[in-house]
RNA sequence: GGGCGCGUAGCUCAGUGGGAGAGCGCUUGACUCACAUUCAAGAGGUCGCAGGUUCAAUCCCUGCCGCGCCCA
C-alpha cells in the first residue's frame, strides 16, 4: 500500500499544476492503450472524427466529454475497454481553406498548381495543422488510444473506401448517370439532397402569362424563378382541375424565345399553387426533372456551373442568373405578359458550406443506390438491433431511410478519395477493379483515364467502425470489438453519418456497427442561439480550459442537461462548478490534514453514528451514479455526486467528525473516523473521476492507494451492508434538531458567539437515547452550551422559543433575548404550512376510494404523516397559547 | 404541410402517478483553526391554458396558445 505524499495542498484548486502532469503521466504509462484481451468483455467507441483541419468547439468538448465519461466508467468497471480516435479529411472544407490561403500568399488558383501539385499542397497543410485539434482533445482529458489514431485517408482507410466501392460498382448499387443534383456555385461542386441547408427567403412570386399557339388565348403560370421560363419545355397542371381540362394537349408559346411547348397534366401539381398551372423547367428543378421524365420532355440547360445564362438562354446569355431575372420580368413586363408579382415568402435551398443558393442542374454523376441498403439499415432498428437514446431519434431515424434518394457521391473536388473507375479513349469502356488498371480490359489499350471526381466525404466516414478496425483485414481488433458498443454524436448529423455507417455495417461487416446511439444536443449560446462564426458568440473552449480547467468544463457541460436536449453556455455555470471544484480540493486539504499519520485500518473499530449515516449515504449514491451512468443519465450522475459530496459529505460529515480528528474524544474514535473519512472521500474521486479525471487523480494519489493510478482503480461497488436505514433516520432527526436551533438563532439575531441552553422534552426512551448520543454534535453545530432531556415535559419554560421535530419539542429559553412578536410569527408560519398539509392529508384519508384503491404501502405512509403532523400541530398551538 | 422538442422560483434548468427541487440572483447574519471560489438562516412557484383518465395528475391522454428545431 502506498501511504500517498500528504503533503498540504494550496487554498484554492490550480488545473494548471495538475492536468499536464497527469494527462503525460497516463500516457506514458500506456492507460490509454488497449490490447485486445479475449477473456474480458469488450467495451469500445470509435471516436466521431472531426475535421482534420479545424480546431476544437463546445460542440466536440461536448461529445468527447460524453465519450469518455463512458469510457473511463467502463474501464474502471473492469471492461476491455478501447476508444478509438481518428480525424476526417473533410474535403470541401480543407480544400477551400488551402486553396483560400494559396490564393492569399501566392496569388494561385489551385488550377494554376495543377492537380498533383495541389494535393501536396494539402498533404502539406494537414501535416502542419493535423495535429491541432488531437492535441485539443488531450487538454480535454480524454483517454483515448492514441496508438490507434486513425485517418479516412490514411492507407488503411482508403483501402477499404476502395473495397467498398468497387463491391458496390459490382453489385450495381453504384452507378452513373445524368441527374439532377445540388449544384453550389461558389464551391463549384455537387452536394448531396442533406448537404442542403433550407432557408425562408422573402421573394417575389410572378405571374407570367403564355400565348396558346392557337390563338385561343393564354394560360398563366405562376414561378418564383423567372430566369428558369428560358429553359421551360412544358407547362402542366393537375389533371383533375377543371379549370384546365381543355388545355390539355395544347401548344403555348414560351415568350421571349417563342419555342412551342406542350401543356400537359400531372398529379405532381397542386391545383391550389398560383394559378394551378406551372411551368416545367427539368434541367433546374428537382420535381420538374421528375416530371420531364415521366412526359419525355427535353432537358434545357440554361444556367451553368457558374450560374451564368448558357447560350441556350438567347440574348440572356452571359448573364448571371439573377441578373438575368431582373432584365427578363422588365421584358416580360413591356411585352404585356407579366400578370403581377405577388410577395411571397419561400424556402430556397443554401449551401451548408458557404450559404450560397444551390442551383440544381442536370450533371452526369456517381450515385448510391439506397433502397436495397436502406432496408436492412431500417430492420435493424426496428429489431432493436440500434436502439437509439433518447428514443425518439430512432423515428427521425427510420422516417429518412423510409423516404430516402439515391446517394450522389462524387464531388468535383481534388481533395478526397478519387473515383476507382477508368474510361478507355480508344473503346469508351468502364472499367472499376480493386486494383488499378493498366491498360483497358475490354480492348487492351494503355489509352485510359481515371474519372476526375473524388467521393463525397462521407463515403469514407461510413466505413469508420470497421475500417479504422482493420477491415478489409479480419484482424483480431475486428473481431473483437466489432460491433462497437456505442456511438455518441451529435442529433445534426443523423442522416450524414449515423444512418450511413449502419447501412454499410450491415452489407460489409453483415452487423450493426454499435449496438447504441447516444445523442446529445447542441451547445448553444447564453441567449439559445447556435454558435457561429457569423454572430461572432462562440466560445472557445480551449480559453475556458486555460481560465477554468478542463475538469471544470467538462463537469459543466454534462449537468443540469438531459438526453438529446440542448444545452446553453453560461459563464456563471462555469463560476459555480469552479466553486465545486474548489470545495473537493479543500476537503481533501482537510483530510489530508487530518490523515497525516494514518497507515490504513480502523475499520474494525465501532463506527459512530455519522460514520454509519455516511458510509449509508455514500452506498447510496455508488448505486445512483452507477445506475445512472449505464442509463446514459450522465446530467443526473454528476448531479447526485455533487450533493453528495457538498451537502451530505462536505457540510455534515466532516464537520460532525472535526473532534474526532482532531482527537478530543479518543485515539481509537480518531482512527476510525480517519478511515472513514479516507474511504468515503477516496472511492467518491473514484466515482467522479470520469467527469474529473485530473482533480481526482491529484486527490486520489495523496490518499493511500494501491493501484498506479485512478483511471485504472475499480469502480465501487454498492455494499448493501453499509446501507443502514437506522443511522440515516437516527442522523435526520440530529439534522432537524440542528437545523431548528440555527432557524431560532438566525430569527431572534442570536450572535454566533453566544452560546445557548436547551430543553428537549421528548415522547419516548428511545428518541431521548437518540439526542442524547447526539448532543455533542447538536452542541458543537447549533452553538448550544448546556442541554437537558426531559420525556413528556410537562412545564413548559415559559420565556423561550421553540423547535417543534417529529417526536421532540426543543425549547430554546432566551431570558432578555426573545422577542415575542417574532416568535409568535415565526410559529404562526410553521402552524399554517404543518395544517395546510394536516388538511390534504386528512382529505386523502378521507375519500373511501383512496382507502381502498390505493397500494396499502401508500396509505401507510400517509397515516403515519397524518400522526406525525397532529402531534406537531398541538405542540405548536400549545405554544402559541402561552405566548400569547 | 408533416414530425419532434420545450413551456416548473427573477434567470438557467433538473425532476416525479402519492408531502414542489438545484445552481445563480435576492434578503439577513458571520473573515467559525479545509474552503469568503466559504458558512448559516430566509424570501420566492395557480409546475403555459382548457378538458379527460385515475382513489390521486406538474407527471398519462386530447385540444389550444407561445417558443425552438428537423423534414418536405
Amino acid at each position: 500500500m502506498n501511504s500517498g505524499e500528504h503533503e498540504i495542498l494550496s487554498k484554492t484548486y490550480d488545473p494548471k499544476k495538475v492536468e499536464q502532469k497527469w494527462y503525460d503521466f497516463w500516457k506514458e504509462k500506456g492507460f490509454f492503450h488497449a490490447e485486445v484481451e479475449e477473456e474480458k468483455e469488450p467495451f469500445c467507441i470509435v471516436m466521431p472524427p472531426p475535421n482534420v483541419t479545424g480546431s476544437l468547439h463546445l460542440g466536440h468538448a461536448l461529445n468527447n466529454t460524453l465519450q469518455d465519461i463512458l469510457i473511463r466508467f467502463r474501464r474502471m468497471q473492469g471492461y476491455n475497454t478501447l476508444w478509438l480516435p481518428g480525424t476526417d479529411h473533410a474535403g470541401i472544407a480543407t480544400q477551400t481553406r488551402v486553396e483560400e490561403h494559396l490564393t492569399k500568399t501566392e496569388g494561385k488558383s489551385r488550377h494554376d498548381l495543377g492537380r498533383e501539385k495541389f494535393l501536396e499542397r494539402v498533404w502539406q497543410w494537414k501535416e502542419k495543422y493535423g495535429g491541432q485539434i488531437t492535441k485539443q482533445l488531450s487538454l480535454l482529458g480524454c483517454s483515448c488510444d492514441w496508438d490507434r489514431e486513425r485517418f479516412t485517408m490514411d492507407e488503411g482507410c482508403s483501402r477499404a473506401v476502395r473495397e467498398v466501392f468497387v463491391s458496390l460498382y459490382k453489385k450495381g448499387l453504384i452507378y452513373r448517370g445524368n441527374y439532377i443534383i445540388n449544384w453550389c456555385p461558389k464551391c463549384q461542386t455537387t452536394i448531396s439532397d442533406i448537404e442542403v441547408e433550407h432557408e425562408e427567403r422573402e421573394s417575389r412570386l410572378w405571374y407570367v402569362r403564355y400565348p396558346l399557339k392557337d390563338g385561343t388565348g393564354y394560360i398563366t403560370v405562376a414561378t418564383t424563378r423567372p430566369e428558369t421560363i428560358l429553359g421551360d419545355t412544358a407547362v402542366a397542371v393537375n389533371p383533375d382541375d377543371e379549370r384546365y381540362t381543355d388545355m390539355i394537349g395544347k401548344t403555348a408559346v414560351l415568350p421571349v424565345l417563342g419555342r412551342e411547348i406542350p401543356i400537359i397534366a400531372d398529379d405532381y401539381v397542386d391545383p391550389n399553387f398560383g394559378t394551378g398551372a406551372v411551368k416545367i423547367t427539368p434541367a433546374h428543378d428537382p420535381n420538374d426533372f421528375e416530371v420531364g421524365r415521366r412526359h419525355n420532355l427535353p432537358q434545357i440547360t440554361v444556367i451553368d456551373q457558374e450560374g451564368k445564362m448558357t447560350k441556350e438562354a438567347g440574348k440572356y446569355e452571359g448573364m448571371d442568373r439573377y441578373e438575368c431575372r431582373e432584365q427578363l420580368v422588365r421584358d416580360l413586363e413591356d411585352m404585356g405578359l407579366l400578370v403581377k408579382a405577388e410577395e411571397y415568402t419561400h424556402s430556397v435551398g443554401c449551401c451548408y458550406r458557404c450559404g450560397t443558393v444551390i442551383e440544381p442542374l442536370v450533371s452526369e454523376q456517381w450515385f448510391v443506390k439506397m433502397k436495397p441498403l436502406a432496408e436492412p439499415a431500417i430492420k435493424a432498428a426496428l429489431e432493436g438491433k440500434v436502439r437509439f437514446i433518447p428514443e425518439r431519434f430512432t423515428k427521425i431515424y427510420l422516417n429518412w431511410l423510409e423516404n430516402i434518394n439515391d446517394w450522389c457521391i462524387s464531388r468535383q473536388l481534388w481533395w478526397g478519395h478519387r473515383i476507382p473507375v477508368w474510361y478507355c479513349n480508344q473503346c469508351g469502356s468502364e472499367m472499376c477493379e480493386y486494383e488499378d488498371p493498366e491498360a483497358c480490359t475490354a480492348c487492351g489499350s494503355r489509352d485510359i483515364y481515371q474519372d476526375p471526381d473524388v467521393l463525397d466525404t462521407w463515403f469514407s466516414s461510413a466505413l469508420w467502425p470497421f475500417s479504422t478496425l482493420g477491415w478489409p483485414e479480419e484482424t483480431p481488433e475486428l473481431k473483437h470489438f466489432y460491433p462497437t458498443s456505442v456511438l455518441v454524436t451529435g442529433r445534426d448529423i443523423i442522416f450524414f453519418w449515423v444512418a450511413r455507417m449502419i447501412f454499410m455495417g450491415l452489407e460489409f461487416m453483415k452487423e450493426v456497427p454499435f449496438h447504441e446511439v447516444f445523442i446529445h444536443g447542441l451547445v448553444l449560446d447564453s441567449l439559445g442561439r447556435k454558435m457561429s462564426k457569423s454572430l461572432g458568440n462562440g466560445v472557445d473552449p480551449i480559453e475556458v480550459i486555460d481560465q477554468y480547467g478542463s475538469d471544470i468544463l467538462r463537469f459543466m457541460l454534462v449537468t443540469g442537461n438531459t438526453p438529446g436536449n440542448d444545452i446553453r453556455f453560461h459563464f456563471e455555470r462555469l463560476e459555480g462548478t469552479r466553486n465545486f471544484a474548489n470545495k473537493i480540493w479543500n476537503a481533501s486539504r482537510f483530510a489530508l490534514m487530518n490523515l497525516g499519520d494514518y497507515e490504513g485500518g480502523g475499520e474494525e473499530i465501532k463506527p459512530e453514528l455519522e460514520d454509519r449515516w455516511i458510509l449509508s449515504r455514500y452506498s447510496k449514491t455508488v448505486k445512483e451514479v452507477t445506475k445512472n451512468l449505464e442509463n446514459y443519465e450522465l446530467g443526473e450522475a454528476a448531479r447526485s455526486l455533487y450533493d453528495f459530496i457538498w451537502n451530505e459529505f462536505c457540510d455534515w460529515y466532516i464537520e460532525l467528525a472535526k473532534d474526532r480528528l482532531y482527537g478530543k474524544v479518543s485515539e481509537e474514535s480518531r482512527r476510525r473516523a480517519q478511515f472513514t473519512l479516507s474511504f468515503v472521500l477516496g472511492n467518491t474521486m473514484k466515482l467522479l473521476h470520469p467527469f474529473m479525471p485530473f482533480i481526482t487523480e491529484e486527490i486520489w494519489q495523496k490518499l493511500p492507494h494501491e493501484e498506479a493510478s485512478i483511471m485504472i482503480s475499480s469502480w465501487p461497488k454498492p455494499n448493501s451492508e453499509l446501507e443502514d436505514e437506522k443511522a440515516e433516520e437516527q442522523m435526520n432527526l440530529i439534522m432537524e434538531i440542528i437545523r431548528g436551533i440555527r432557524n431560532i438563532r438566525a430569527e431572534m439575531n442570536i450572535k454566533p458567539s453566544q452560546k445557548v441552553e436547551i430543553i428537549a422534552s421528548v415522547k419516548d426512551d428511545a428518541t431521548a437515547d437518540i439526542i442524547h448520543r447526539g448532543m455533542d454534535h447538536i452542541k458543537k453545530l447549533a452553538g448550544v452550551s448546556k442541554a437537558e432531556i426531559v420525556i413528556d415535559l410537562k412545564e413548559k419554560p415559559q420565556k423561550s422559543a421553540a423547535a417543534v421535530v417529529s417526536g421532540a419539542e426543543i425549547y430554546v429559553p432566551l431570558e432578555g433575548i426573545i422577542d415575542f412578536e417574532v416568535e409568535i410569527r415565526r410559529i404562526e408560519k410553521e402552524l399554517s404550512e404543518i395544517s395546510q398539509e394536516l388538511k390534504k392529508t386528512d382529505k386523502k384519508l378521507s375519500n373511501e376510494g383512496f382507502l381502498k384503491k390505493a397500494p396499502p404501502q401508500v396509505v401507510e405512509k400517509e397515516k403515519n404523516k397524518k400522526l406525525e403532523l397532529e402531534q406537531k400541530k398541538t405542540a405548536l398551538e400549545e405554544r402559541l397559547k402561552m405566548l400569547r
